[in-house]
RNA sequence: GGCCCCGUAGCCCAGCCUGGAUAGGGCGUCGGCCUUCUAAGCCGAAGGUCGGGGGUUCGAAUCCCCCCGGGGCCGCCA
């Protein structure tokens, strides 16, 4: 068990009730519980006296002594014993996996066809895939799933300018730039010729109604778009485990609504412009009445995300069901959840929400083509992390693009879900401080340390600087629990920064090599490796070699 | 108008879920550290009414209420 967890076990049963260790300020010891505090209510005793008695009782392998203070039991840890729980552990590859046990179906990317993904997108995919990987790690059965936008209006658009505009070579070559750049194009002859939104009109009516030339047109674009999104995605690391689309829901919507209709959750709306269209009955909810059907009968996005949340418990049979996207589709989702459990899903339901990318000193506009291609964030950073390796003559193409890479995914993921970020380039491409070249660059040093010699291992009685090493090392296990938790890839993220700066604190004042304490160092710089490279891991970044 | 998110140093953020010790980092500024495992690093200094007010509590950045500021949503778009 992690030493941590066996004494706050200890603790609590000792004092009766179950309490939580934080880790106190420097020099009061290594672990630290509140229990005068808590206890002195109940006992009717002062809080101080209540500690000193625990205190006393203490007796446990791991603590060294529990020293009272005010109302608090600090205790510090037997060093060599707390070592000895983490010493196979540490060094081995699956440190701090779980069993959790539990099924998971993650919603994230989900990109509009035809349409370059933009900054959000990025931000849900990095943090879902992120999260697939942390509950992966943790015992969890995870089913990822991009979840494509392959209906809406543009299509008429896109078909019409096809037809005039296309670029055939340009399109294979990449598909995403060369159809924005004729839906741009659209937009701008429809200022002069504004005969052209019939024309979309119409041919959007055509493959609704099921035109096979303009039905394999939009396979096309669906295929093409796909094909690009790869692209970004190969970079990135991620992968999928099932792609799906709207468009595969649009019969399912449709019986959905009619059951829904039945069972009285959903009814007819009888006045005003929406007079026939089905609508979800919330209003005790205070969730409104979100329309299911239009009044012409066809589907619209929430039917289509209940249809394809029912077909996602039925076909995968989770426990819980994740959608990271944007925040503001939190009514959407608090709707879409509503009426879920109302036709009896028991499942836990997660709107994992995420604040806006705000780009600087830009409105991006898909329609006027601004928009901030992903492929030029990659290589921008990729670039600059080229630039300053070939300043110290450690360049590699492969490592300069895992760099590269990763800095963007960890700029990503440094903050909290909720907070919206501004996409600044001095930010994201920014490599000092809190940045994953800094986490990387930890790494990268322990590597070099374990190239030129990475044994044999000496268990030591721990000095004062590889005490506040491992200390952090231990809490690894706890948390990717509690990111996991909180389904927020942050929690993960900051603490690979606090390691990286122990350790390059540790680095720039302790030698490994050559020093007596060589063989413990080297079991301490393995372990260190091992959660920086396990942690980068899980945050989808990708570990370089040199930097 | 209703609902949701955010507000912590010049700028960016962690801590809030689960109340506890003098509120932690990064960027920027200033001053130091490369003959020894890579200075994308390290050490030090300056910098704070935790948006404001009230309440609960032995104890509030953290919980509750009100207010202010910023953003978002409330569409037969997604």
């Amino acid at each position: 068990m992690n030493p941590y967890r066996e004494v706050e076990e200890y603790v609590s049963s000792l004092a009766g009730v179950p309490v939580r260790g934080e880790i106190p300020p420097e020099g009061k010891g290594d672990y630290a519980f509140p229990l005068g505090f808590r206890l002195a209510r109940v006992l009717r005793r002062s809080p101080a006296e209540i500690s000193r008695e625990i205190a006393e009782r203490i007796e446990h392998p791991l603590v060294e002594r529990a020293v009272p203070e005010g109302g608090y039991v600090n205790i510090f840890f037997d060093r060599e014993e707390f070592v000895k729980r983490l010493w196979e552990e540490a060094v081995s590859p699956g440190f701090g996996r779980g069993e959790e046990g539990r099924r998971y179906v993650i919603d994230y990317s989900s990109p509009n066809i035809a349409k370059p993904m933009h900054v959000g997108h990025l931000r849900s995919t990095i943090v879902g895939e992120s999260l697939k990987r942390i509950l992966t790690y943790l015992g969890n059965e995870v089913v990822g799933l991009n979840y494509l936008g392959d209906i809406g209006t543009q299509f008429g658009a896109l078909i019409v300018a096809y037809r005039r505009w296309v670029d055939e070579k340009a399109l294979e070559e990449d598909p995403i730039k060369e159809l924005l750049r004729i839906y741009v194009k659209f937009h701008e002859e429809v200022e002069k010729d504004p005969s052209l939104e019939e024309e979309a009109r119409r041919e959007l009516e055509k493959l609704e109604a099921g035109d096979p030339e303009n039905v394999s047109l939009w396979e096309r674009f669906k295929e093409l778009s796909l094909k690009g999104f790869e692209r970004i995605y190969r970079r990135l690391g991620v992968s999928f485990d099932v792609v799906t689309g709207e468009s595969e829901f649009v019969e399912g919507a449709r019986r959905i609504s009619q059951e829904l209709l039945e069972k009285g959750i959903a009814k007819v709306w009888e006045e005003g412009e929406k007079k026939g269209a089905i609508v979800a009955d919330l209003e005790k909810e205070g969730l409104n009445h979100p329309v299911l059907l239009k009044s012409d009968g066809t589907t619209i996005y929430l039917s289509r995300d209940l249809a394809s949340l029912l077909w996602r418990v039925k076909e995968f049979e989770p426990d819980a069901l994740l959608y990271v996207v944007a925040i503001e589709q939190s009514l959407h989702f608090r709707q879409l959840f509503t009426i879920a459990r109302k036709l009896g899903i028991n499942k836990e339901l997660v709107h994992v929400s995420f604040g806006m990318v705000h780009v600087e000193g830009m409105r991006l506009s898909t329609r006027r083509g601004q928009v901030i291609f992903l492929e030029d964030i990659l290589d921008t950073a990729v670039e600059r992390v080229a630039a300053e390796m070939k300043g110290r003559g450690t360049y590699s193409p492969e490592d300069a693009e895992k760099i590269g890479v990763s800095s963007v995914v960890f700029w990503m993921l440094k903050t909290e879900l909720n907070k919206d970020v501004r996409f600044r380039w001095e930010d994201v491409t920014s490599f000092t401080g809190e940045s994953g070249p800094y986490v990387q660059y930890a790494y990268v040093r322990a590597r070099n340390i374990l190239e030129k010699k990475s044994g044999p291992f000496e268990l030591l009685p721990p000095d004062d600087a590889e005490w506040r090493l491992i200390k952090l090392i231990a809490r690894f296990p706890i948390v990717l629990r509690e990111s996991a938790r909180r389904y927020s890839p942050h929690v993960l993220a900051r603490y690979l920064l606090d390691l990286a700066t122990r350790f390059h604190n540790f680095y720039d004042h302790n030698r490994v090599l050559g020093d007596p304490r060589e063989g413990f160092r080297l079991w301490l710089v393995t372990a260190v490796k091992n959660v920086l490279e396990t942690g980068q891991e899980l945050l989808a970044m990708r570990p370089p070699s040199r930097m």
